[in-house]
DNA sequence: TTGTACGCGTTATCAT
DNA sequence: ATGATAACGCGTACAA
């Protein structure tokens, strides 16, 4: 009378109902599930038959309790203030989520400023997180420092400064450099650059890219032709007018908010591109796909970069030994804004 | 002894590591982080000073178990293939978490394509979440449905046919019949609409306002002059030819992303806004600031939205009573296009 | 191969 | 007001 009252009362099946329904003990259950340990093909089976049937799962926290392993992970993300950068973010973390879902991982979303480390030390307090993606670098880099110092696993997206951090990152130096190369071996020879704030890493990677493509040449940058800092549409419309003065042929804009910023002003005063001005992005977004004229940019797959940071991270956590450093690839797409 | 380096070898401390500090039993450390049970003001201050002195943070799996409360609530995201929808469903998620965590709650992605339950199923099995958000609502909605069955409280971004469900939704019907009406009064007599997939719950609704609009000034909509299931930019602007055939005032799109498509079809046809066509949407984005002539359309708070649905959500986790329908406000931005 | 017993770190019930 | 003790549901060393 007593069990069949508490069996009644159960709303949902524990490991323990099972093992009874079957004769068998808890441990046999939890090894049949987990398959971590020594267990009888047949009872096995048998255990995993009846699950199935009664549609069973284990409880994920008495799991997570007694493995001290949430299966979570989150990922960090910054506060989107520029629309553009969105895609960049949110397809990151659906990368992210990807991955962690196909290994078994739920992904939490946390969203900060640059500043406030608040909402950070509560994720790493709670522990209910087996370790993080973070989503924008700076150059001094507040979290990462907090998040090393506290020894949860975690994974930048972007270079880091500190070599210790494990960084997944496309090739933006790499890509920056070569696409200038080529703009040069085109025979474009003043290349501008026009770039926006320079504490975030991603932002120096694609200036140091374009530096070098100079050195390379034999050339040195002339400070005339960079612009940072830019983060108006005013600032950017200033710097175009400046650099029209200053006779160059191509603007390399270092994203794609600097870019359509570019365009559009260039169309205002009348400025025909590729025939007047050349103009190239060391990002693409669709943003760029509604212009009359193609542009030439630099083309990276961020559901990519999501992915791949989730699995270095996984990796981590499960104690493997991880690059410090992944590096993504990129494609250059040549189009008609500097034919 | 053996006390000594149990104590060292600790990596975090417990509850119990606390109690027997102080020299009190867990239960009253327990007490004293809660607030629930009586505790002496006296022992309660000096075990919170302990606590914070050595940083201590109860581990929340182990109270998730005690409690069989997860303190998480997971968001189900669309898989948003337009660009122009992420900004929508982006910023509800970031309102979403803002609630979440002022509540000391944490929020779970979870994005699922319009079809497959696997995601949720799992996220239902798992238990790993006290309730869900779903961001997009169908006509028929499956998950809805999935998720009424299995009992987990859950809101809907988004109108239901379903009543039982419990919604949070901008006046979309409200708000396209107000802007609709506005524009009659204005002597704008023929306004068309142009639509998109009619099995999203948020575009019934926006045609519902739309028709209702013209059932108030004592019209009937004429068939001819309404385009639903507009889904590619061709599509659209073959609507516009057809449009401008048949002499219409007005064109209402009824979301960002097919005006976009409106205003350069009619730009590229060399037809000029307001004077030869008005334009308006149904939905304000940045995309449509980036237009020489600013466009009349509808506004709505979506982060607010967000915030709301995490509200009600937690309320209904609580085991409050909650509104089953709550319709947020909107603003009508009267701009040259309708001039 | 399988079962027993204990630990995981809380909360909650029942005494005192 | 405080303490002992039993859940919460699963994993796992150890024993059998």
């Amino acid at each position: 009378m007593d069990s069949i009252n508490k069996e009644q009362s159960k709303e949902v099946l524990t490991i323990h109902d099972v093992a009874r329904e079957l004769g068998v003990s808890a441990s046999t259950v939890s090894r049949a599930i987990s398959g971590k340990g020594r267990i009888g093909e047949e009872t096995r089976q048998r255990v995993l038959q009846y699950i199935n049937e009664k549609s069973f799962y284990p409880n994920a926290t008495a799991r997570s309790l007694a493995q001290s392993r949430t299966y979570n992970i989150a990922i960090i993300m910054p506060e989107v203030k520029d629309l553009v950068d969105m895609p960049f973010f949110h397809t990151c973390m659906h990368g992210a989520e990807e991955v962690a879902q196909a290994n078994d991982y739920d992904l939490l979303v946390v969203t900060t400023d640059g500043i406030n480390l608040k909402p950070l030390e509560r994720m790493v307090n709670n522990r209910k997180v087996d370790g993080m993606i973070l989503t924008r670098t700076y150059e001094n880099d507040l979290f990462q420092a907090y998040l090393k110092k506290s020894g949860i696993p975690f994974v930048s997206v972007g270079r880091s400064k500190d070599d210790s951090v494990v960084q997944i990152d496309h090739d933006n130096s790499g890509a920056c450099k070569e696409l200038v190369s080529l703009l040069f071996s085109k025979g474009i020879k003043r290349v501008a650059y026009l770039g926006g704030g320079m504490e975030q890493m991603v932002n120096i990677s694609r200036f140091e890219g374009y530096s070098a493509a100079y050195k390379e040449a034999g050339r040195k940058v002339e400070s005339g032709m960079v612009y940072t800092g830019l983060s108006t549409k005013f600032q950017v419309s200033k710097a175009v007018d400046e650099l029209l003065k200053s006779k160059v042929d191509c603007m390399l804009c270092q994203d794609d908010y600097i870019c359509d910023e570019v365009v559009h002003h260039l169309a205002d005063k009348g400025i025909a591109i590729p025939a007047d001005m050349k103009v190239a992005s060391c990002h693409h977004s669709r943003l760029l796909d509604n212009y009359p004229v193609t542009i030439t940019s630099l083309k990276f797959d961020t559901m990519e970069i999501g992915r791949k940071a989730c699995e270095v991270l996984l990796a981590q956590i499960n104690g493997e030994e991880v690059e410090k450093l992944t590096l993504l690839d990129y494609e250059i797409n040549l189009k008609e804004s500097t034919k």
